[in-house]
DNA sequence: ACCTGAACACCGTTCAAGT
DNA sequence: ACCTGAACACCGTTCAAGT
């Protein structure tokens, strides 16, 4: 993670000023962060507030801005979190190994917080929270791909709009209000669905009830899309090799 | 686009009830919805609130909800209005074809109104503003390419994806605070860059800056990524037709 | 049927004041 | 340095009441 924003954390300085209370008491931006993520989790982004986060922590909400300074700072936090560590093991592996793990990593990391999916492409610094390492790597891997100059940025930017874009719909929130009753309208609206104006997708309909994107009732939290997400990575690396070897 | 949930909207039931005010005082679904898009356009998701639309439209608050159950209905609406009149054209074109124009159409749509974009992969609401010509178009485009069954479906889900993923990230919103002190950061952040520590990234940094989805301080209404969003595509189509030319 | 007017239960954030 | 306590300017939404 890259850490933007951060503010300076001025040096303890010294001496000065009493114990933390009671030892565990001190409230600290990592036991905020562990904190907000546990409540995004339970409760999902819509329910999600700061106020919140500090009544769990017993402390008045202006307590929090001492340690971060906006909420939306803190909800980038998160997805640093969330995504640190997905650095794929720089084994001798093929190009296409790496790119597999990469992808797979992400979407298990997801996968445990599935609350964050709504984050992640949604705002440019959510998009920031990528280290050097990784981007050096990838940039090494496309180069053994083939890519080079202008095309090698070009096929960096396809590789991480690819990796974000499956998960974030796999895992697109249910709303929250009258979830069961929004499962009946849409099941209502795919049993109107007729032979004589849509032939494919009345024979197909069993098959993507519930399991096409446009037309779930629930997310990947409950119906997994693992098979789909396997195809997916398949035809990303399929589409760099074909479009590596056109270059050269 | 489906339109689930919308009220049943009573009929007008015939004669009683005084005419509109001034004729075209009357407050309608639809000049919510323009409305609310404007506002959206101008001052971005962060700022849209109901109350706003209610200002603007000369009305008190509540006169929204008559017309509409709740705020991210409304939202919803907004994103099957922007993506209303998406099918492209019929066309003897090949499935190659079909599918780069709908991509491209896809793009340009939210290009008009780029601050949907956040709300697009986030709901599973928006998820189902796709309507059944449009699928069952998309069916046939895929099974032409030689999609069957099964496969048919995650093929689907792959086009969908991809479809979604790089406009998002693209037109990722900056952050609503501070956005000039933000983008100094992010240049700090890129000077911090060694040859030493990672060598490719610093040769190509000149490019990456501001261009690739993990150093950019301005979004696609700023910087346009039209030659990565090609590249995207074509990888996609490509990595396509060799899967579909697998199977058989 | 459709809107007013007021209220409820929240928000994020700021700021003086304490320790 | 770090937190309390209170306040400010907002929210989305509900509901009785008007017309």
């Amino acid at each position: 993670m890259t850490s933007l924003s951060k503010p300076v954390a001025s040096k303890p300085s010294g001496r000065r000023g009493r114990p933390p209370a009671a030892a565990g008491d001190a409230l600290t931006r990592d036991k905020i962060v562990a904190t907000a993520l546990e409540l995004l989790d339970q409760h999902g982004l819509a329910a999600f507030s700061v106020r919140d986060v500090a009544k769990t922590l017993g402390v008045y909400p202006a307590a929090i801005y001492w340690h971060i300074p906006t909420r939306n700072a803190l909800l980038a936090e998160l997805v640093a979190h969330v995504l640190r560590d997905l650095n794929p093991k720089c084994a001798v592996a093929a190009w296409q190994d790496w790119l597999r793990e990469l992808f797979i990593g992400y979407r298990d990391a997801i996968r445990l917080h599935p609350n964050i999916a709504p984050l992640i492409g949604a705002q440019l610094v959510s998009n920031a929270s990528m280290d050097f390492d990784l981007m050096e790597r990838m940039l090494q891997v496309l180069s053994e791909a083939g890519f080079r100059g202008q095309r090698l940025i070009a096929a960096f930017n396809v590789v991480i709009a690819a990796q974000v874009g499956f998960v974030t719909l796999e895992f697109a929130p249910a709303p929250a209000e009258d979830p069961a009753g929004w499962a009946e309208d849409m099941q209502r609206l795919i049993g109107s669905v007729t032979a004589e104006r849509h032939p494919l997708l009345a024979a197909h309909l069993p098959r993507m009830a519930n399991r096409s994107f446009t037309l779930r009732w629930q997310n990947g939290t409950v119906i997994s899309l693992d098979s789909h997400f396997t195809a997916y990575i398949e035809t990303v690396i399929a589409g760099l090799e074909r479009l590596a070897s056109q270059i050269n």
